[in-house]
RNA sequence: GCGGAUGUGGUGGAAUUGGUAGACACGCUAGCCUUAGGAGCUAGUGCCCUCUGGGCGUGAAGGUUCAAGUCCUUUCAUCCGCACCA
């Protein structure tokens, strides 16, 4: 009997599966189609970690069972290889970005063979390829030519470390969130993806996809929508209501109480309201707001500065003279970046009124004190004609007044920006614009894609804030596509963002040419069944992408509107100590090393399902791989053992049962947990199972020939999708043919499980005293009748009258005495 | 401040959704066995006590119930996301 050794077992069926091209999902298939996506990786040059293991494991695992279940399953994997890590790889080891990239692949994609994962790799791709760029560059025309790219010189967010524009969603408290790097403020003409205007679009979405909660209402909160209205101001010196100072609002119901009016720092008719005389002190406010951080700004622990303009408004439903005041507690790129300040109902106003001496009026009355700042909603006083209404129904009403009179409307406003979409790097998409003096902004022609990035000898990104591409002349220099005159190519790339915003589309038809894919084969793979993915993505990747397939669906490019059916996000593997992996800390354990140290890659597969739910983050446990390797070396032995051919006959028919009805419980308890994504348990099921069988053993020595042929050939397709190879192995070893991967998932009769005895739990007051062993469903008077004289329940009953006797049907008596 | 979670043995975690708390593992203890290994097997392992029995026990405090890890109220702690968003 050969002994367990994965390193006999692995490399061979590896080889032998992609061989037979086992996993290739096919095209118009006529089984059911199953879409089962990873987010595929970023090749740096770390290799694998354990959180992609994690990740492409537990989609292995319901890839494998979906496969089984007979579906046509599309389980497949790229490289998302733009971007600034490999950029900074590159020129730390002195190499091309392209060189690196090839590098990389490399590591991540044998480190993915030997973990066993059945991926159609036909169907790999990376979003470097030109042959795949030159499709995101056409998709990102397809913007261009619906006015959803647009140029804007805007203040965007500066990365003096990587030297590159962020956008809002890449900025984390203020740092850059690859590098930590403290991010500045620079004004820059940028290409910006009109996301905004989709923001409805994304909301309306997220109630028909299959999202957790926790991300939905991230996305929710991201895009930040909030209903109100925008009321327009006038200086009390423009009486022809030429300039207006508009204000949004969610709280038109205070418009009485808005005593004074506040601009941001940035806002543009700052210097036209600021008065001769508060020239100075306003100017330098403002440039000290803009030398400040955001972090600068955050740490100052929301201190009110500001300065007054010397200019009054009016407002319009009181009449009266309210001053104008800047301030940077009010944010230039939210809203109209100008506020009406109601101190008596907003707590920022509050404070500010308090801190400058600005005039307080109260026009709600609640429970709480007069003298108090108060947000909650009560009855309006001191508002005129709204005088005794519900707060609640003065907004509506003081809307239809500012309408009606001119001077404002409803407004809904979101919390979202526009994507800002260029990054001044080589490293990226070019983004396929030429630049011409008399037509602007021209796209390039579909037949002159891609714009293939040039080799180059420094792809150093410069300080200037223009794209090392830029000093290529022979490459910038063009010809205008309208009139052939002279021009420029936009030298700005795409962000890291773009190639990943699409690619799920792309596995669906990887090699055409002709197209980004096929309408036919984009409607036979459809919406992704199931998006596996980080919790980390929720605002970028995910949005991004829902924005972009939600386009394309309105181009009727896609044939659903939403590209993921259902999402969800595995937890973070930690250090065994709880705390974070990190390169720094030392503390990474790297996936290869526990395969090569002879433990295996199904060990390893089996330890990560068994590690935790799902969606936990939870420390990584060294040990609990030699727990795994173990359990996989006891189905190794029952297996050979039961391979016999001396252990044949006929056994005793009670036995017999109880392989079934383990055999029945086991594979309805795996199939259950896996299709919940209760990894965990459904391991634990088959350690169950197997210790059961082990007992069976010792007392039917296999001699329930037909029984044990049962159980150990359903034990090996159960264990199938966790630990691929050795149930392969063991599957051939016992003389089945074909791949067990491709054989078909065993089903359970729900009749065997059911057992003719139960034990029944017998409480008195509601404390355990004993358990009975009943027949199935036998009538309570007789069960009460037994419970009684069970011994230990007995003598409490002994000297006491029983008040009530609580019966669950197959489960528990309990005597509730006097 | 807003939004989302999570608190169960020495550790990772189970618990049929209100019905035997701690499944399954890791670790540990004792014993057995062996071509001494990263083995294997058997037994034990929540805490406490006057130990063939009994008491206590799911972050804390109340409550509902015959019965609460599970439901309700209050509270504490930790983690994640957003954060002067008018």
């Amino acid at each position: 009997m050969k002994r367990y050794n994965p390193k006999d077992i692995e490399p061979k069926w590896q080889r032998t599966w992609a061989e037979q091209n086992l996993y290739a999902a096919i095209d118009f298939d006529s089984r059911p189609k199953y879409v089962m996506l990873t987010e595929f990786p970023y090749p740096s040059g770390d290799g694998l970690h354990m959180g992609h293991i994690r990740e492409y494991t537990y989609g292995d695992i319901l890839a494998r069972l979906k496969r089984m279940e007979g579906n046509n399953v599309l389980y497949p994997m790229g490289y998302d290889a733009f971007g600034l890590p490999t950029e900074n790889y590159a020129i730390k080891h002195r190499i091309s970005p392209q060189a690196a990239t090839e590098r990389n692949i490399n590591t991540f994609q044998s480190q993915l063979e030997s973990m066993g994962y059945g991926i159609d790799w036909m169907r790999s791709f990376r979003t470097t390829d030109p042959a795949y760029y030159r499709w995101t560059q056409w998709l990102f025309l397809q913007f261009f030519k619906e006015g959803l790219a647009y140029q804007a010189e805007v203040a965007i967010n500066w990365c003096p470390h990587c030297k590159t524009g962020l956008s809002n969603e890449e900025v984390i408290n203020g740092r850059h969130e690859r590098c930590d790097t403290l991010v500045e403020k620079r004004l820059l003409k940028q290409w910006l993806l009109k996301i905004t205007q989709y923001a409805e679009c994304l909301l309306e979405g997220l109630k028909h996809v299959d999202y957790p909660h926790r991300i939905a209402d991230q996305q929710v909160n991201w895009i930040g929508r909030s209903e109100g209205a925008e009321i327009n101001f006038y200086d009390i010196n423009d009486e022809q209501k030429k300039q207006p100072i508009t204000v949004f609002t969610t709280r038109p119901d205070t418009l009485f109480g808005a005593t004074f009016l506040v601009l941001a720092p940035e806002h543009p008719l700052v210097s036209s309201v600021t008065r001769i005389n508060h020239k100075d002190t306003v100017n330098a406010y403002i440039k000290q707001a803009q030398s400040k951080t955001e972090i600068e700004r955050q740490s100052e622990e929301r201190d009110k500065t500001g300065v007054f303009t010397g200019s009054y408004a009016v407002n319009p439903v009181t009449s009266e003279k309210i001053p104008i005041w800047i301030a940077d507690y009010v944010l230039g790129g939210y809203g109209t970046g100008a506020i009406m300040a109601v101190p008596a109902h907003d707590e920022r106003d509050w404070e500010f009124a308090n801190k400058h001496r600005l005039p307080i009026t109260r026009v709600i009355k609640n429970d709480d004190p007069d003298d108090m700042c108060t947000t909650k909603p009560g009855v309006m006083m001191n508002s005129g004609n709204f005088n005794g209404m519900k707060s609640a129904e003065a907004i509506p009403a003081i809307i239809s007044l500012v309408e009606k009179e001119g001077f404002g409307s409803k407004k809904v406003q979101y919390k979202l920006r526009d994507w800002i979409f260029s990054r001044q790097h080589y490293w990226g998409e070019p983004i396929p614009i030429i630049h011409c003096p008399d037509h602007g902004a021209v796209a390039v022609p579909y037949n002159q894609l891609p714009v293939e990035l040039p080799e180059v000898a420094h792809y150093e990104p410069t300080d200037t804030g223009e794209s090392p591409l830029s000093a290529i002349s022979d490459w910038v220099n063009t010809s205008c596509p309208e009139c052939g005159g002279p021009a420029k190519r936009e030298t700005d790339t795409m962000p890291n963002w773009a190639g990943s915003s699409w690619y799920y589309l792309r596995y669906y038809d990887p090699r055409n040419d002709q197209e980004f894919a096929d309408p036919k084969k984009l409607e036979y793979w459809g919406e992704v069944d199931l998006y596996l993915g980080g919790m980390e993505h929720t605002t970028l990747h995910l949005l991004y992408s829902r924005f972009w397939h939600q386009f394309l669906y309105n181009q009727k490019l896609v044939p659903s509107p939403e590209p993921y059916a259902a999402r969800r996000g595995q937890g973070i593997i930690l250090a065994a100590d709880g705390s974070k992996m990190s390169k720094s800390k030392g503390n990474v354990v790297n996936p290869s090393d526990i395969i090569d140290s002879g433990y295996g890659a199904d060990a390893l597969r089996l330890a990560i399902a068994f590690l935790a739910p799902y969606d936990q983050t939870t420390p990584w446990s060294p040990e609990s791989v030699a727990g795994t390797h173990r359990f996989l070396q006891r189905v190794w032995v029952l297996t050979q053992e039961s391979l016999d051919p001396s252990k044949q006959g006929l056994g005793e028919q009670a036995l017999e049962d109880k392989i079934r009805r383990a055999t029945h419980r086991a594979i309805k308890n795996v199939t259950e947990d896996i299709n919940h994504l209760n990894f965990n348990t459904a391991v634990s099921a088959l350690m169950e199972f197997v210790n059961e069988l082990y007992k069976l053993k010792e007392q039917d020595h296999f001699a329930n020939r037909l029984a044990w042929n049962f159980a150990i050939t359903k034990l090996l397709q159960l264990i199938a999708p966790f630990a691929p190879h050795i149930a392969e192995e063991l599957w051939s070893q016992s003389g089945n043919q074909g791949s067990i991967h491709t054989s078909q998932w065993p089903e359970y009769d729900n009749d065997l499980l059911i057992e003719g005895v139960v034990t029944v739990v017998v409480q008195v007051n509601g404390k355990l005293r004993g358990t009975i062993e009943v027949k199935r469903d036998m009538p309570e008077a007789e069960v009460v009748a037994q419970a009684k004289v069970q011994p230990r329940v007995a003598a409490y009953l002994k000297d006491h009258a029983i008040n009530k006797a609580v019966y669950v049907k197959n489960r528990l008596v309990n005597f509730v005495l006097s």
